[in-house]
DNA sequence: AACAATACCGAAACCGGTTTCGAAATAATT
DNA sequence: AATTATTTCGAAACCGGTTTCGGTATTGTT
């Protein structure tokens, strides 16, 4: 119908147009012979080997990839949902992350579908569908809860995936995380020792619960060095800037504000230097804030941030590895990965403007 | 060989199990019959279509994806691929882009493929083996260069895609872009009123069309308003934060330095920032700065940076239906979209420390 | 030289759908 | 009642590959 190719420029031959029949036809073979040939089966002469290989690579043949997953069973395909978006917009966690899982997927021979999350239907909707209609082999999941949703469906439905996370079922899944803890003892400790003693803690929900490790990890370190525990010196977050500022007000306008403030994340932290700047606090001098994550851009404000951090691309790398293995096969045990984090100091912590250490004195 | 299912809490039926042909041999009809009365065929009897959908929804059916597509001869997938990494690492505008695409397509029941460029092969290899494996429908591009690779190779090849920005070729291929000179001449004026007459300019290089005729505008408004042209007050950028930060050295260090800068992104103008600060210059009582986008984290930097700007979401939406369009008929006409971005004055902007205003009494 | 073993390839089924075509059954027309 | 038009569905081809199975040709054995 439409021999109108309409582009005479054109000299060389628009690649994808010849399938294997073709070339079977050419070579006087079966198509299921130049496959054979082409898949590297052992019941295939040498000489025929090359001369259909010849023929592709000078033909230009390139298998269609939805032919071969039908008929081999496998999408060949990882899905990666994103959460609603309004909740965060301050991150580019997310982009790196996805760039590294990318490119970790494709040295695989696996591509990447990235689907967005409707905040108006349920979490698992999106995972349904895609299970369902066999679009992926597996999934990615970050951003994990505590009682995930997302977990407890796939797990139901024996579903392979790995989380970015520790979940409440982790003995039960494959995952990977950062280990929360270790971080924010290291953290903690690094700000006592420049002398601080009020530190305020701002949280990531309940929900999130690598991010409760964050505040296990500061409680310990607290107690370790027999500093009091102040509840009020607790504040919930969300992980967004918004949840930060928030935050931050329920901190700094307290008759006794700490003096430095530690955040689960980093866009928290932005948003607790936010709320800091606008209540008239100079950070570091008279507020230290810490974040977590390590997103680049924390580099290019004022003060840079200082943050616990792990390899993105490091991170993407590991989840797939654990996810291809599991692709492979099944039925193997449990197996997780816990990196651990550091503390990448930046400028955006420093003694206290007023340093009393007697407690530390009495403990140390 | 697995039966040792091992979920015993699994009581509803695993989804996905049921095929069309399992559908067919219930209902005692042949999978050709249940397929027309699935999709809507005028040629079922309404009694058998009632049946049949009744029956698929009661087993749970959906069609496999990939067999579906296979038959059809389409993939319901539009590409896209992310440029390597490294050279922007401060931007959210990448995943604030990635999910408004990929909520548009899904509401056109496509897909979004997501692939990393690998910096160390061309350009275009991605897309050459996306297109030869029949992995997409389309594209979506963004970040265009002026002579772009990846246009000429999709044109040539007549695959359908979109790129947001402008290209040489703009007249042969849909594009959405937003008006940068339009922007770049408002931003330029509202500085012009505020008092300054040295005015910087950090570019995003020659490759990118969209960046240049940011430029265009400057220059347009800086010559309608008789301010003479400093060539030295345009520096060359490369849309990242590393460059913002040279150029605004080489900017800053000047014997007479500009009183306000106009970045062509974002990134660059957090780079510039930084670079400022470093330098002692105080923003913005001793300097102005404007940048491009509207990234969200815009607003939790200190101070919160004035910026041209156009929904995300909105480009995203935008340029899916065009695709779409595309894709339903590519033998229509070309078409374009060009939106208008607005100021958005937020606080890194205001009147120079010493106002000389008398080129523009002489003008205006 | 007769027979068994091996190498090599063709034929056909299959993956799970869609779509065309024609035949049978039913309804409408004369 | 015979003929024609419609409705409704089955049969089969098709999309483009992969994989199993069986049958020649070729080689190896005695």
């Amino acid at each position: 119908m439409n021999d109108v190719k309409a582009r005479p420029e054109m000299e060389w031959v628009k690649s994808g147009e010849v399938r294997i029949s073709d070339l079977a036809a050419e070579l006087g073979l079966t198509k299921g012979t130049v496959s054979r040939a082409l898949n590297g089966y052992e019941d295939i002469s040498k000489k025929t080997r090359k001369r259909v290989m010849e023929a592709a690579t000078k033909r230009g043949y390139v298998p269609t990839t939805q032919a071969r997953r039908l008929a081999m069973g496998l999408t060949e395909t990882i899905g990666l949902v994103l959460p609603p978006m309004p909740s965060q917009p301050v991150n580019t966690f997310v982009s790196e992350f996805i760039n590294s899982v990318s490119a970790a997927l494709h040295l695989h021979g696996y591509d990447l579908l990235v689907h967005s999350a409707n905040s108006e239907e349920s979490e698992v909707e999106p995972y349904r569908r895609l299970v369902q209609s066999r679009k992926v082999d597996g999934f990615i999941i970050f951003r994990t809860n505590e009682k995930d949703p997302r977990v407890n469906y796939l797990l139901n439905e024996g579903f392979p995936f790995i989380t970015h996370g520790r979940t409440a079922r982790m003995a039960e899944h494959d995952w990977f995380d950062i280990g929360g803890e270790k971080a924010f003892r290291d953290a903690t400790s690094h700000l006592i020792k420049l002398g601080h003693q009020r530190i305020g803690f701002v949280g990531g929900g309940k929900e999130f619960f690598s991010a409760q490790l964050r505040l296990k990890g500061f409680r310990a370190m607290l107690e370790e060095c027999c500093l009091e525990k102040v509840p009020s010196l607790e504040q919930p977050g969300d992980l967004t800037g918004q949840g930060g500022e928030i935050a931050a007000q329920n901190l700094l306008k307290q008759t006794r504000p700490p003096t430095a403030i530690l955040c689960a994340n980093d866009a928290t932290a932005l948003g607790v230097m936010k709320a800091a700047r606008e209540l008239g606090f100079n950070i570091p001098e008279e507020l230290s804030v810490i974040g977590y994550d390590g997103i680049a851009l924390g580099a290019y404000i004022d003060p840079p941030l200082t943050t616990l951090t792990f390899s993105i691309e490091e991170s993407g790398k590991e989840m797939v590895n654990l996810l291809m293995r599991r692709l492979k096969n099944p039925d193997l045990p449990v197996i997780s990965k816990l990196a651990s984090a550091i503390l990448k100091l930046r400028g955006s912590e420093g003694p206290p403007s007023s340093i009393q250490n007697k407690y530390m004195e009495n403990c140390l």
